[in-house]
DNA sequence: TTCCTAAATGATAATCATTATTATTTAATA
DNA sequence: TATTAAATAATAATGATTATCATTTAGGAA
């Protein structure tokens, strides 16, 4: 994998964020710094990040988000607004890999996603 | 919601097979006894399904997959075949729902999937 | 430093699952 | 039986993502 200086804007910029972009989200931000890039190369990149285990490719409401932390965190997802929100209780996700059968699957990670409804949509 | 027989026949299949199927899959297998149905009559009634809590909608490598097994389950996603299957470890949902902070989100539901390869593709 | 080449880029077209549209049909109620 | 809101079938539109391809570039070798 080449270093490319796209790349590497990409992942600063996933770095420095505490959302949870989709490509084009972060290719619109990127875009005014770096005029000739494409949105098919941050398509590219991010792909290519998250099947290397660089960042994390999450899939909410059709669309495919980006995280660049990779500490094990949990999310919860509003079904009003379609906001991701970080929970940070690593015992959550702990438990759930000490609890399944290592000997019937070769686990990688475990995505737990909440749903409901966020504080911001309940008080509207 | 009238109680029509498209709708009828597409939650009796959902509930007679124990894989997790798309909208197309459901199409695919309804068509040759209702001839005259169409996909997009499958894709409305499974999201209105889903959307009324009657079955669950997943999201899986970039499309929508069903199920009608509404019992606190947990999805194991194979990266290589992408095939879904199902685990029941009720224990590991009711953990997360139990440390889930009920003051700050309004929680509906987990949703806890396991990533990684299955037995049968480790084989090959 | 220059050359070489596989990899990456930018631009754009293609894909394809899903959703929207609309005329027609139907379930359910009065 | 009549009424009507909801659902259907058929098809078009949408839009995020991926594929294509000519051009450029990173990075190692000579």
């Amino acid at each position: 994998m080449k270093n490319t200086y796209q790349r590497l804007k990409i992942l600063e910029h996933l770095k420095s964020v505490k959302t949870h972009p989709t490509a084009e989200q972060v290719y619109n931000k990127i875009k005014p710094k770096i005029s000739t890039i494409s949105l098919a190369t941050v398509h590219r990149n991010l792909n290519q990040m998250a099947e290397s285990n660089q960042i994390l490719k999450l899939e909410v409401k059709g669309q495919y988000h980006f995280d660049a932390d990779l500490s094990l965190h949990q999310h919860f997802v509003c079904s009003e607004c379609g906001k991701i929100y970080d929970l940070f209780q690593p015992d959550i996700s702990e438990y759930a890999l000490d609890e399944i059968d290592q000997n019937k699957f070769q686990v990688n990670n475990v995505q737990v996603i909440f749903n409901g409804i966020c504080s911001k949509c309940k008080k509207i």
